[in-house]
DNA sequence: GATGAATGAGCGTTCATTCAT
DNA sequence: AATGAATGAACGCTCATTCAT
């Protein structure tokens, strides 16, 4: 009846503990307490069945991130609000990072995670380009911006273990991730700032080097 | 002699392409034109093979990103030019990076990656935390700085395939790796503005939304 | 009742396409638009679903072969008219054929297959010795005649893909079923005109090469 | 060393025996001493497996009836030699006819098998269209001859399991198969009598039944 | 240094069959 | 009569690794 809903579940975290190809249906089976044979008669494939997850972790993905698109407030606000949920949404699901990350770095399944990025990109590109000019093009574009904020976000996470070295604290533990957010708000805060002074002035000079070209 | 560093170059490209399970020793001993067993001889354990791949990666990074590192000139200077010294490592040896993104997401290699990456990391630090007091703490502390402008360079060629179709253009071209220089550039310069500000006064405001709130 | 019929069509087909063995019970089920279950429902086993398969076709092919022993003509018409309807029934019923080949090559319904074949045999064989006394023993006994003529007929059919290849045309079109008949109706006249000589003079010797010497 | 023998041998007795689908790669290297894995190592697939044993038969084959083909005897003597060899190989290579029998009536391998044979039938139909001219075309050409004497040969093994029931003596005894091969000589000498007649007045009329047609 | 042969373990997948409904 | 879910067993095949030479 659920066994369905199990296998997925069970999938998930071996998926993100291991990966895809180390993820056995054995151990998937196992851990679900279902037959072998169960979850190719509910997923056909080992790849349909991580189809489904990924499938299933972008639907919460957008629903995580839906409030923070729909808010009232300033741009400002719905961008913090947004890289806040994604984090969020990150540190709730550690799975769904690791899976991404791994397949992303080239795997069947790029083309799959890459069409669910996308709308998520879009919209992004949509909020900033409406509210600054200065991001349909040049330094501080739109596509730009979002890859690097994604980046910033996402990295975190990912380097965890190099972090945790580095600072010699617990990067996930609820204090680290609220100093992560402070961080990312302010550099939000520097993006916005910065596209602000251009909109009233195109082409500012770089702070300290003034001999940098600017190009489309 | 010849034959491990045939072998070594096999395992490199293969890891790549199709990740540490993915690649067979069987591939490997067919490209690199040497005999399965030889892999064995050579590096006894398809695991050690992989370390020697990474051994020989980070080897290189090193000896890029050393010039760098050294140069006299401005803080500014020096940052850029660790930033684009690399993305031009990561654009010309793209399978290390898809070697590490995959394995820092979780697998058996994750300490030896990070052993190799603190040190980057700390001299990054001490770089900023001599230059800027300010990085000690609080939102722009100088590891949250550091892996920010990590995930910023390195997220680009992850998600490549998605910022290919976002954008409509190949991400990995010559103008694409410019242009990206110039974002990356751009964004030093905001935050070394943002480093010099509160160098003079400790506890700005945000922009915007004035209540929020510091903390170390 | 109809699904029932349905199955054992789908299942004829399968087995005659492919074999018993590679004929899967989801192809069949497929096939017949009816449920997995249900096959086993209606037959219990997959081996008892090939057993009525065998017996349906067994039916058929006495019903076709029933009128042409039972005609009042001469016994060459009766022997040509049972090729004949033995060589339109392979012709039209070429899954039977296939099966048979298959299975009595070696299975486990060897047997099933041997207990249908028997009767046809006996009534052959009792035509020719009322006939020809000449046919209860020696180099023209009734059995060997009857095997040989059958393997006759059918080898046609089980090697159409060798002939189609040997003489450059289509065996199973019609031109190549009515030249095959009257191949055959010609060896049959062979085979009768040496009984009746050798009824008139039992001993005969052979054509050109007189050494030989018979034996019961 | 000569595991790949052994493996060989132990797969064409199986195939024999049970057939290509029922032999499996376990059962293989069980009755051959070897491992499973050992099997895909020489020879890569079941299938290519199958092919190497067709392959080694159909050698076999062309080695034994070689000598007969090359006699100096009259054109009887060749024609029953050759039929004697075909009777011996097959009583001395008996999984040889099964498996032939079984993958003839649609496998995967009818191509191959088809490949064997046709020199061996082209063979034949030398033989006796320069022999008698009568056997280019019509009731008793060349291609149907060898096709129904090669029916006659095969069948006789092919349905073993009924010829015993129905003259309860073992048909593949020594006693049996000599009996076989005189039935067989006599055939040869009721087909070769009929050449010979049909050489002198090309157009016989049917003994009995004076209606029928001839044609092409 | 190099290789062909060999192996145990395990892979994803499919099978005929069962059972509760 | 009909079906979706479930299962144990087995399938062909591939794996990293070993070893004798």
């Amino acid at each position: 009846m659920d066994a369905k809903q199990r296998i997925l579940d069970a999938a998930d975290q071996l998926f993100g503990e291991v990966g895809l190809d180390a993820a056995t249906t054995r151990a998937i089976a196992d851990r679900s307490g279902a037959n072998k044979a169960l979850i190719h008669y509910h997923f056909t494939t080992k790849d349909e069945l991580f189809g489904a997850v990924l499938d299933r972790y972008y639907a919460q993905l957008a629903a995580a991130l839906g409030p923070a698109l729909a808010t009232e407030g300033s741009l400002r606000a719905r961008l913090v609000g947004l890289v806040d949920a994604y984090v969020d949404f990150l540190a709730g699901h550690r799975g769904f990072f690791r899976i991404v990350q791994r397949e992303i770095a080239g795997g069947r399944h790029v083309d799959r995670i890459a069409e669910h990025m996308l709308p998520l990109f879009r919209a992004g590109v949509a909020l900033l380009t409406q509210a600054y000019p200065a991001t349909r093009a040049g330094a501080l574009a739109a596509p730009s911006l979002l890859v690097s904020f994604y980046g910033m976000v996402a990295t975190y996470f990912g380097y965890a273990p190099v972090v945790a070295r580095l600072v010699g604290a617990e990067p996930l533990s609820p204090e680290g991730l609220a100093h992560h957010k402070r961080h990312l708000a302010r550099m939000v805060d520097l993006m916005l700032a910065a596209l602000e002074a251009e909109t009233q002035a195109p082409a500012p000079a770089p702070p300290r080097n003034g001999a940098r070209r600017r190009q489309t």
